[in-house]
RNA sequence: GGCCCAGUAGUUCAGUUGGUUAGAACGCCAGCCUGUCACGCUGGAGGUCGACGGUUCGAGUCCGUUCUGGGUCGCCA
């Protein structure tokens, strides 16, 4: 039976035991670590959140003490109090190790059952079974390590924000669906009934209406929720550290941003970053790397051969080429040996995932070229790829040829696999970067139209203006994202504060003064009364953490993740409702289409 | 929606070409043990081999379907 604690205080935490304690009795509180039975001796690891302190049970000191000691368990929850003393032998593995607690009373406040997941570090069960259980997976020296590691990070980052001057600012949960963006939690309401509000997807429109509000910096860690498909590196519900500042040029607020990631970075890891953070306009990102959030920790980048295959005998290049696309290739320096034909199968079947058709290739050795497109190269084409490529004996080069998405996304994606093939990728080295000059619209052809990129408040740039009308296509947006080990961290822009502009961007997204009106309508009644320029930016503060401590995935540091179905293990939501609850709501289910 | 991977004691895994009674380690239970700290020793319990269907004399193993979890493409302004 359970005990009372009965006035029992705890005076200490397990793992803050030392040798300055020696003489003092105590009052530990936690959970049964480990125990040892020596038949006449029993040995308790004790843990708390901050550690691990051997208790030692002596029939001699309390006969009542070590009976109950030796039934308890792993994960039974004790109140022990003792004299600390001095260990006849000290475990140097652990920070409490030259110390123990000299057991004369003991208190089972809890029994426990037999856990179905170890609670240490050591642990390898599988994830279903610690999202399960996630309270004991909590319970682990790593995860507790991990969850206050975050606590830290958005500490710091509350902190520098308070010190810049920035003001904490709650916005609605419940609110508008979003039009044009990822889709949206629709939360139906008994007062409303057949109206929906919906979960933000971001602050966006009320983090700009505080700059009109004249709250001028203002900054918020919130919960953003996107009904989408998860991966690894993302949930159905997030944090974002949302940020929003007036008066202001794309400049001030990278200068702010790069200040807080510093900060982020000395204060949470020690870790020093050089400012300013290097900048690399969107086209280039694409151009030498196929992607805007660049990995620069490594070369491999992507260099064009369209010059020099233009006019090739090989249609698959030249017509390719002549049709509007592209034939790029990257060289993965030094690898040739250690790519097998096996290999290149795989990773042939790796760029097909992203809509290749295939992955040509030149092996270089000592002896010349091996490749199976030699034969359709002429001397010249194949001396101009090699000295593109600036290859060498033992380099592996890796070309495709398609419209431009593709080979962008094959090639960007296929120089970071075969980076982790080789194991070039350094968790402990952390390169940061700003991607700049983003399009300001992307084209749709399913739609047949142009979407924004980033959203329709995104300003464009100055020497872009026209082009919103004239040449959408290739307008540029004052926003920018950080990216950091070929992680999109976070992003932002300066928005459109004159209404004119905000009219002509609507109308360049195809959008009617009407439809325009019904979605955006306060915001641009907002922008009518006196608005700042304002711009801002929001991180990914899971994502963040993901990346300082070198975690595989988000989950690991999201206390209470959900699955790649979004469902939540442990309390088994998302539940079919009850039948009142949706009379009340006036809703109605429907078997779905597809059932 | 597509593709790929995994599912065997409480946990992590092994299980040959389809062949008798499905194994190991840790954990658990019982007994012994006064300085352990991965305590030790002895003994023991514990399995719908994810589920359903099929092939076969015979299925953990082969085939199909399905469920669960993960990775990924699409998607994520």
């Amino acid at each position: 039976m359970a005990e009372l604690l009965k006035g029992t205080k705890r005076t200490h935490y397990c793992g803050h035991l030392r040798e300055e304690h020696i003489g003092q009795t105590v009052t530990l509180m936690g959970w049964v670590q480990k125990k040892r039975n020596l038949g006449a001796l029993v040995f308790v690891d004790l843990r708390d959140r901050e550690g691990v302190a051997q208790i030692m049970f002596d029939p001699d000191l309390s006969k009542e003490a070590f009976d109950k000691a030796e039934k308890t368990r792993g994960e039974f929850v004790l109140a022990v109090t003792g004299e600390v003393r001095k260990r006849e032998s000290i475990n140097e593995n652990i920070p409490t190790g030259h110390v123990e607690v000299y057991a004369k009373e003991l208190k089972v406040i809890s029994e426990a059952e037999v856990p179905p997941i170890h609670v240490t570090d050591e642990d390898k069960a599988g994830e279903q079974l610690r999202l399960k259980y996630r309270y004991l997976d909590l319970r682990k020296p790593k995860m507790q390590k991990r969850l206050r590691f975050r606590y830290q990070v958005s500490k710091i980052i509350r902190d520098f924000l308070d010190e810049e001057g920035f003001i904490d600012l709650e916005t609605p949960v419940l609110t508008k669906p979003t039009p044009e963006g990822a889709r949206d939690y629709l939360v139906p309401s008994r007062v409303q009934q057949g109206k929906f509000f919906a979960l933000p997807q971001s602050p966006q429109l009320f983090k700009q209406l505080f700059m009109v509000s004249g709250f001028d910096k203002y900054f918020q860690i919130v919960k953003c929720f996107r009904d989408e498909d998860l991966r690894a590196d993302r949930q159905p519900e997030f944090t974002q550290v949302d940020i929003e500042m007036s008066f202001v040029e794309e400049e001030d607020v990278l200068e702010m941003n790069e200040r807080l990631i510093q900060r982020v970075f000395k204060d949470s890891l020690g870790v020093d970053v050089q400012l300013p953070l290097p900048r690399m306009p969107y086209k280039e990102a694409m151009e030498r790397f196929g992607s805007d959030k660049p990995d620069t920790r490594f070369g491999f980048e992507l260099k064009s051969l369209d010059d020099i295959l233009a006019n090739a005998e090989f249609k698959v290049f030249s017509d390719t080429i002549k049709s509007g696309g592209m034939v790029k290739a990257i060289n993965a320096e030094g690898k040739a040996d250690d790519v097998s034909k096996k290999k290149i199968k795989n990773l042939e079947k790796f760029v097909k995932t992203y809509g290749a058709k295939g992955l040509a290739w030149i092996k270089v050795t000592e002896e010349g070229v091996e490749s199976p497109i030699e034969k359709f190269l002429s001397e010249d084409e194949l001396k101009g790829i090699l000295e593109t490529m600036e290859a060498k004996a033992g380099d592996m080069i890796f070309i495709v040829a398609d419209k431009a998405r593709v080979v962008y996304d094959s090639l960007g994606a296929l120089r970071v696999e075969l980076a982790k093939q080789f194991e070039m990728l350094d968790d402990s080295q952390f390169n940061l970067l700003w991607v700049t000059e983003f399009p300001l619209f992307e084209y749709d052809e399913d739609a047949g139209r142009y979407f924004a990129m980033h959203h329709p408040f995104t300003s464009p740039m100055d020497e872009d203006i026209d082009k919103v009308e004239n040449d959408p296509g290739n307008a540029r947006a004052k926003a920018y994202d950080i990216v950091l080990n070929g992680v999109e961290l976070g992003g932002g822009s300066i928005r459109i504060h004159d209404a004119h502009l905000q009219k002509k961007m609507f109308k360049a997204l195809g959008l009617s003064e009407e439809e325009t009106n019904e979605k955006f309508g306060f915001l641009l009644e907002a922008f009518k009364y006196g608005t700042p320029p304002h711009g801002g930016v929001a991180f990914g503060l899971d994502r963040f953490v993901m990346l300082l401590i070198g975690a595989e995935n988000i989950r690991e540091v999201i206390a209470f993740p959900k699955t790649q179905d979004a469902k939540c293990l442990l309390t088994d939501a998302p539940s079919e409702a009850d039948a009142n609850q949706l009379v009340e709501l006036g809703i109605e289910l429907v078997a779905s289409e597809n059932e």
